[in-house]
DNA sequence: ACCAAAACGATACAGGGTATCAGAAACGGG
DNA sequence: CCCGTTTCTGATACCCTGTATCGTTTTGGT
């Protein structure tokens, strides 16, 4: 779990102000887990405007410490990252839980496309969709 | 370049009625080219209703013959395809020309990180993003 | 404490997509 | 070939996510 002064101090770091809503959307968010929606976010800080919750994730996305996640039926999460280097996501499409990873061995092949095709690439999204180990399990033999 | 008879066969395969305002669509998409927005065809189709052009955009992704791209900036794009089997995107950032590729390596990897993961994975979409040849040399040596 | 800059809340707007529903088209059976 | 059932259509209202505007409030450096 990211903390709450690491979310703040990339704030402050980036030459934004530290307000009271910002505050508390940061305190919100952590307090959602591992993955939530503008809406949940919303629902649960009722004293921040509708415009305030969409700017500061905007913001947090800004300095690389919230990431958007695509689901399967292209619906949009986020997530709260520690890290802000590249990465993708493991989603469970039961239950939602969401996890980071980042594979050498992925980019390796991602390059080789590049190279092969003759695109210069600069970037890429990947989201991998499948059932966490709990989920799995309660599927797997009910 | 999908012909209109594939993807009008695909439809009555599918127990659906072929209809004119569905024949009309099929053949503005081919016309719009490797990728178009639903905004697009429903300019291009200005005899159709709105509904009709999601919902023939809807029914094309179900048969498998129109996927979705999820764009750079996180903006959906589609793209008409005349294989049906799993496939990725390259997707130029500049002039937004869109190709299909398949990579056995990268599916390969992504087994790893499931068995890693101990997700039970059934599913992912990746996008890579970068620059077409000819956009590439355009600002390369501007 | 003061002040300019930044951020806020309310609200209107925009874009993409879905729900509703009365009327029209498709197509299989007689 | 006509008829009835089923599916589809168009118009429109609506929903959801996100952004623009703008007058007011906070922030934080001096």
């Amino acid at each position: 779990m990211v903390s709450a002064r690491t979310l703040e101090r990339r704030i402050a770091d980036s030459g934004r102000r530290l307000t009271e809503p910002r505050r508390q959307l940061i305190e919100v968010m952590r307090n959602l887990g591992d993955h939530f929606t503008a809406d949940h976010v919303m629902q649960s800080a009722p004293g921040v405007g509708r415009a305030t919750v969409f700017r500061t994730m905007r913001l947090l996305q800004e300095v690389g410490v919230l990431c958007q996640v695509v689901l399967d039926d292209g619906a949009v999460g986020y997530r709260l990252t520690d890290n802000a280097r590249h990465h993708h996501h493991l989603i469970c499409t039961q239950c939602g839980a969401t996890d980071d990873f980042a594979s050498a061995g992925i980019e390796d092949q991602l390059a080789e496309v590049g190279s092969q095709s003759g695109f210069d690439i600069h970037g890429h999204r990947l989201e991998i969709y499948g059932l966490c180990t709990s989920c799995a399990e309660e599927l797997g033999c009910h």
